[in-house]
DNA sequence: CGGTTGTTTGAGGACGTTCAAGTACTGTGG
DNA sequence: CCACAGTACTTGAACGTCCTCAAACAACCG
């Protein structure tokens, strides 16, 4: 090891394929960050002085101040956040906020831009996470244009696992009603649906869900048999 | 001029600002291509095979089949479209259908794949062009997810011109339905806000809209005042 | 012309929100 | 150890926004 924070950005998809002497460029320039739960990273309006890499825990990125917030994402380990605003050194559209304990690697925004164009691998590495996190993007909002509560539920419980079928249990990547928002729907709504997912083998259990057979879920969102 | 196409490429925004060799390399690569108003310039699951760069008209990204479509957004001349599917080289998520006949710039995705990693130029400016889209996007979440129907109509008017004040008058980027699935909204719903917005200085002509005073349609949206 | 498509308008109903009350779990301080 | 407050979550009831369905109108085109 050349560099004592490169095992660390090897971590992070972002910067996981880079080659060697770019590693070592981000190491001199990257600090590590404790942040512990329901603590603040940032809020939305603020300059952006980092780049946050997420190596230990995760985040929320909810939209909006006081009562009316909207979840727009959680991001965990190996993901970065915001690249989009250290990159063009615009202030943040919306609040960070931890949902556990963890460790950030944090680098500057400032010398990002600065690296970004001199660094052909660098620079081409964001523009493919970036191109990823539009299409999650483009997912969410076709997602919440076409579909009801229930099928937004049913999809978001697929999408939290990589299984096809049989059982599987998860833990929710937030609270209850930061989940809701994340849907677009209210927890009291959230808490409906996933009492009548019940009849399909849902169980709810504190923070963590016991799905009996997934393909069952996967059934409800498919189009049902349609003749054409 | 060393290239005939380099003058379109400096029509688009995501090429404007790059150095005269870059522009080179690509004009090399790039075709002019010309569609008519309603045809699709590829649909939703292709492969992409092009970057598509608009010097003249419109399309408009629509996502889902058959029924149930839903705009996600419109693009107009000097804007580039699906940058994210070319540089991933994964199958388009969307539909792009023109709104009216133009051109566009044609850039080979293989090509570009290879371009981006050995010009720093052209990767750091698509990761810019990412990041710009990337918060459009975040921004209409958030504005779903936060706001009423007549919110969002009134957002949408003046996201439409750049005044903030008087009289402004401008058409529609599209067809009142996909202007209406643009905002999460059904096309009954749209007439029906139009319509109730009339007393508010809108008035709507075929496909033009009339707004006597764009300050009256803003102060709907910002939070009336309210005491804390 | 009739045929097609986009828009408007009306009536009715569904889905999800809002409001409100109640339960369960947590940590705090007596 | 037990009240107490604070928060998350659940449940119920009533309302309202928006959608669905249906029909009529307008514009366009062969």
């Amino acid at each position: 090891m050349t560099h004592p924070r490169v095992p660390y950005l090897k971590k992070v998809a972002l910067f996981a394929d880079l080659p060697e002497p770019s590693l070592l460029r981000l190491a001199e320039v990257a600090g590590l960050q404790r942040f512990s739960a329901q603590s603040y990273l940032f809020r939305q309006g603020e300059e952006p002085d980092f780049l946050y890499s997420f190596v230990e825990g995760g985040i929320v990125l909810v939209a909006g101040s006081g009562e009316k917030e909207a979840v727009v994402e959680f991001f965990g380990p190996g993901e970065s956040v915001l690249l989009a605003a250290a990159l063009l050194g615009l202030p943040y559209l919306v609040n960070a906020r931890a949902t556990t304990d963890g460790q950030a690697l944090l680098i500057p925004a400032a010398k990002l831009r600065k690296l970004i164009d001199e660094d052909v691998a660098l620079a081409a590495q964001c523009a493919r996470t970036l191109s990823r996190h539009w299409r999650v993007l483009i997912s969410q909002i076709k997602e919440i244009k076409t579909h009801s509560a229930l099928e937004r539920v049913a999809n978001f419980i697929i999408a939290q696992t990589k299984k096809t079928k049989g059982a599987v249990s998860f833990a929710l990547p937030g609270m209850k009603k930061e989940v809701a928002t994340r849907l677009g729907i209210t927890p009291e709504t959230l808490s409906r649906t996933l009492r009548s997912l019940k009849k399909y083998g849902v169980d709810a259990e504190g923070d963590t869900l016991h799905i009996s057979a997934i393909e069952r879920i996967a059934s409800l969102v498919e189009t049902p048999p349609e003749a054409t």
